[in-house]
DNA sequence: CTTGCTGCAAAAGTTTTGCACACGT
DNA sequence: ACGTGTGCAAAACTTTTGCAGCAAG
């Protein structure tokens, strides 16, 4: 249950997350218990960013009971032991990504879709680091989101000639 | 009422963002109030970073009344006017910015006292546009977000020996 | 066994919305 | 006058918390 051949395996030779997480709960006099491996689980599954309430989906889809208030009590020890990140995109609801072992990355987002776009933001750290030592911060991460319009929506946006030129979105702005 | 000197200005010779605002709402079809000036004046008044609660409460200290359901509409408005941005820093809360006329900044976030340095991002706006062409996108904004510790904080956090050397955040974590 | 964990339901906090009445244009 | 706006209160939504019973180490 712990470690079932992840469905598509992040890569080759991927670190033991699971034994990751159970040494961070251990640190800090936590447990191991079956709800937070279902939910490690699911969120092995994941691909790029969700929100929480995808997360419960998933598991209540695959059949799995865990409240959601287990499920947010989990998502703040996987933040905390350094496996997801929360990521800020909009300012109603929280995105998590798998993170461990990874650069930060940048998020662009269609203003439209939400289609959500990552690209690597590597060469952002030394940026960082010169601006945290201006203002003599020690830097913890950083986050670089772009909204912009999607290839996609530009083109719907041609077809809909005859309704307002005016560009509307999709669903109701959140930043 | 629309334009009184504003108490304290942002540029000698700023532009009449009354009027730019009055323009918007011309085009939109909507109609200039004496509660929109309010939220308006409320905001010009404003010094970086705030929160749509803390231009609540600035208004009804100074004895005006808007009601709440106003005051977001309003602040949607603004946005669309371009003269506010929603700098969205942390999922619960939205927060909101003087913009009009601005280069994009980034932001500078303590994680244990959550007060906020900005800083000049211009020279991402290149990045930036790269990033958009790589994937097909046309940008519209961006926004840079650092979390570090801040001097204060580590300094507060030195005189804490004796508690727990784990750094635990002033309030709970909202990115 | 001791200490932390879960689920439930209620609470909390921000933002949105329906409605009746009021007001710019 | 017409079409919007406003205030109020309730709704919507996400996230948190109190509590009684349950389970991991």
């Amino acid at each position: 249950m712990q470690t079932p051949a992840p469905n598509q395996a992040r890569e080759p030779d991927a670190p033991p997350l699971c034994a990751i997480f159970r040494r961070h709960l251990k640190r800090e006099g936590l447990k191991f218990t079956p709800e937070r491996a279902k939910v490690l689980d699911a969120t092995l599954k994941t691909v790029g960013v969700f929100e929480a309430d995808r997360l419960y989906l998933d598991l209540r889809g695959q059949g799995h009971r865990v409240s959601k208030a287990t499920l947010y009590r989990t998502l703040k020890h996987l933040c905390d032991a350094g496996i997801i990140t929360e990521v800020v995109l909009g300012p109603n609801q929280a995105h998590y990504e798998l993170s461990f072992g990874q650069q930060p990355k940048g998020y662009l987002v269609c203003v439209h879709t939400h289609r959500i776009v990552e690209f690597n933001t590597a060469d952002l750290t030394d940026l960082r680091d010169r601006i945290c030592a201006e203002h003599g911060f020690t830097p913890v991460s950083h986050r670089l989101v772009i909204h912009g319009l999607s290839p996609e929506a530009r083109k719907a946006a041609a077809n809909d000639r005859g309704s307002k030129p005016s560009a509307k979105p999709v669903r109701p702005p959140s930043s």
